[in-house]
This record gives C-alpha cells, sequence and structure tokens, in this order.
DNA sequence: ATAACGGTTGAACAATTGCTCACGCGTTGG
DNA sequence: CCAACGCGTGAGCAATTGTTCAACCGTTAT
C-alpha cells in the first residue's frame, strides 16, 4: 500500500495548495506552545491585574492583596506561576519579597492588547 | 461605626502609597475582563496554531483540520470561541464556510508575543 | 526563646476547559 | 428526490485551573 497515513482528522483538505503553502511557513510547534503558554498567563483576571500593577510600581504580596482585595495565598500562587514563566521577578529585602516586570515585554503586550479591546 | 470595611484579604498593606498610587490609575475592572479575554483566545495551543493559519491565509474548516490533524468537530467549536471572540469572521459560499481574521490587530499581537519569546 | 509577621506550599474542591461522539442542518450533485 | 458532503451543536467526560484552608518556613522584635 503507497500512502497508509494515519488521520487524526476525518477528512481531507479542499485546498490542498493553500494548506501547503501555510504548513510551509509554519512555526515549530515548541514556539506555538511557548507562545501559548505566555498568553496563559495574560488570560487570567487576576493575572493580568497583578501584571499590571506590577508594571506601575514594584509590590509585595501584601499589597497586591489589598490593591485587589483578595487573599495573601492566592496572590502568592498566581506569582509563582508568573514566575516560572519568567514575567516577574523578586527581590527578598527582610521580611519582604518584592516583586517586579523581568522585562519590559510585559508592557508592549498589554499596549496591544488595550489597543485592541477599545476598537 | 465610622470604617466597617470588608476584607476579602487577610492583611493590611504595608505600601499604601504605592497601592494608592496604583489604584488611582487602575483602569476598569472590565477592561481587565476584557483583555483576559483577548488573552484567553491565544492561550490554547489549538487556538494560536487557527489564528496564525488564518493570518496567513483564508481556510474553511477541513483545511485547518489537515493542517493540524485534527477533528472538523475539535476545529468548529474553536472556531466558534473565535467567532464570539470577533477574532475571526467568515464567509459562506456554497457548502464552504471560509474563515479569515477580523482586523489586523491579530498580526500584531503574534509579532510581540513571538519577539518575547525568542528573548 | 518566643511571638508576630510576611510569605510559601500542598491538598482539596468547585468551576472551567477542550475534546469526542452522535446527531442535525443546509447545500450540492446525481 | 435522495445521498454525499461541509459544517455546527449539545451532551458527556477527562483534564486543567483558580481558590480556600491549614499548615509551615524565615526574619524580625520583644
Amino acid at each position: 500500500m503507497p500512502s497508509e497515513e494515519k488521520f487524526g482528522c476525518d477528512c481531507e483538505a479542499i485546498h490542498e495548495d493553500a494548506v501547503a503553502r501555510v504548513r510551509a511557513d509554519m512555526p515549530q510547534g515548541a514556539d506555538f506552545h511557548d507562545l501559548s503558554n505566555l498568553y496563559k498567563m495574560f488570560s487570567d483576571y487576576t493575572r493580568v491585574q497583578i501584571l499590571w500593577a506590577l508594571s506601575r510600581e514594584e509590590m509585595c504580596v501584601c499589597d497586591l492583596a489589598v490593591l485587589l482585595d483578595m487573599s495573601r495565598s492566592a496572590i502568592s500562587h498566581q506569582l509563582k506561576s508568573l514566575r516560572l514563566s519568567n514575567l516577574v521577578k523578586y527581590d527578598k529585602r527582610g521580611k519582604v519579597v518584592y516583586y517586579s516586570l523581568s522585562d519590559d515585554h510585559v508592557r508592549d503586550i498589554f499596549e496591544k492588547g488595550f489597543e485592541h479591546i477599545r476598537e
């Protein structure tokens, strides 16, 4: 049998040429994985507020908890995600841990996002 | 009773001034809601690939199913989300429904995202 | 030393998500 | 008319997510 491919899909392409062109320029799967993980950090109401706040001032967990009217634990859990995604960095000074953005890309991403939602 | 506030948080702000400054400039809650919903569309591996593909060529459900090696149903479900978020538009021609991006903001957002993941 | 405080952590739980499956709808071609 | 096809949809289900709760760890002050 010449062509025994396995199809996760349940049909054939209607425009093979278009599919071929797009596939040729398609980034690696790993890139899409990284990209979706990046935007996942912006996809939650709490996290996006944390990121925005940190784009204005460095803040500790308590400050963020008061600002967003949430528990320290909830904030801390979210900050851990943001830390693992390398979006925020922390600086422990005494008892207090100061969080801030780890680079300026976050501000750019906010800008594009706000541009879009106010058509 | 003069100050009877309800605290969802379980502590007091360590830097009241910083919290006050950030709160003063803070966008509406609805804006953060819209923003997180926008980025939620980019936060899934499948959807982000669909959006990228549509940023290159208009495509129908079958094309996307073949390109991403997924079922037509799965693609159709995700396209519905993207449609409800006004990120893609569709054009029915005969039996075939052609999907494309509804505006150019999506391309800008991709650009910023890729900038970030390749440090 | 001991207590208070800022912060982290893991388990548990409800809510949400993304897919499959089966079916139904509209259009087209025989 | 009727079968095939492209597509949409709802129910169901497993996996993931975001929060609470109850601990615990380090640092500081008494």
